[in-house]
DNA sequence: AGCAACGCCTGATAGC
DNA sequence: TGCTATCAGGCGTTGC
């Protein structure tokens, strides 16, 4: 699942290839991925567009195209972005061919619920998906005020809170779990009940795990490989996020899995008590 | 307004 | 064994 250290990943890869290169055409083989505009006039308008710079923004990828667009793609759970030089058979799945004058880009998702959008960078301020984030959890925009406040003026349980990308940007479901076990805090808490070195901790943890997850160039479960690819290695360091039933590295105690928010959520009994 | 539940999808896996 | 039910999950939409 591409949360902020996969998407990271794929940004600085994809900026290092692709930066630079033309989009000659695309191909669409599943056009609803197609958010905006119409298919037509998507393809239209990206022709013959150079690709001036890649950006991250919470979990979307932002790249600058010559003429003033900004293509944004967001990979939600299953969505892989893959940079390939070979003309060979394309991968089950594939639902999008960014033809470049190098090699080519393909957005591959076995769910379907990837969205690409193409828009006027004038057109930025008004884009509802990027406007309405949260701050970015490794920037200097994200304090440790604005967090304390956001954590005091909400009855939400905490993980949930941690999910709403409004909040901040680019934690999902794996580095909400690591967060939550390494600043010791039940999953099911309520955000305007942690005391404040409850807070202090979870303000760090964020961004601790986050970063340990860029290092790792990600964490492959089930779908997540980068742009070229390859599997990250973060499932390695993972400390309960899918280890149900093994023992907590912590404690010993064993790690337990439940329903949070309708989300399957991992975390010890011992080291994170209601 | 704020929050919880549902639907979108396919493939893997659990259960009978 | 072979079928069906359930689960996985980001986020927009719907409903309370």
């Amino acid at each position: 699942m591409p949360e902020l250290p996969e998407v990271e990943t794929i940004k600085e890869q994809l900026s290092a290839i692709i930066k630079g290169l033309t989009i000659t055409d695309v191909t669409i083989y599943l056009e609803k991925v197609i958010a905006a505009p119409a298919p037509a006039d998507f393809r239209r308008l990206i022709r013959g567009r150079k690709i001036l710079g890649v950006r991250r923004r919470g979990k979307f990828l932002l790249f600058t195209l010559g003429g003033g667009y900004l293509l944004v793609v967001h990979l939600r759970i299953s969505g892989q972005l893959v940079y390939e030089t070979e003309k060979g058979q394309l991968t089950r799945h594939t639902h999008l061919v960014f033809h470049l004058d190098r090699g080519r880009l393909r957005l591959t998702d076995l769910r379907q619920f990837s969205r690409v959008w193409l828009l006027p960078l004038t057109a930025q301020s008004q884009f509802k998906e990027l406007a309405e984030l949260g701050p970015e959890p490794l920037s200097d925009a994200f304090t440790r005020e604005y967090f304390f406040a956001e954590l005091k003026q909400s009855r939400r349980q905490i993980k949930p809170f941690l999910l709403d990308q409004r909040v901040v940007a680019g934690i999902g479901n794996i580095y909400a779990d690591e967060a939550l076990f390494a600043a010791g805090i039940h999953p099911a808490r309520r955000a305007g009940e942690l005391s404040t070195s409850e807070g202090e901790a979870l303000f760090t943890a964020v961004r601790a795990v986050l970063r340990q997850g860029v290092a790792h160039r990600g964490t492959s479960i089930r779908d997540y490989v980068d742009a070229t690819g390859t599997q990250g290695s973060h499932q390695h360091f993972l400390q309960v996020h899918n280890r149900a039933g093994k023992p907590c590295p912590r404690c010993g105690t064993k790690i337990e899995k439940i329903k949070i928010g309708g989300r399957g959520t991992y975390f010890c009994p011992y080291c994170q008590p209601l």
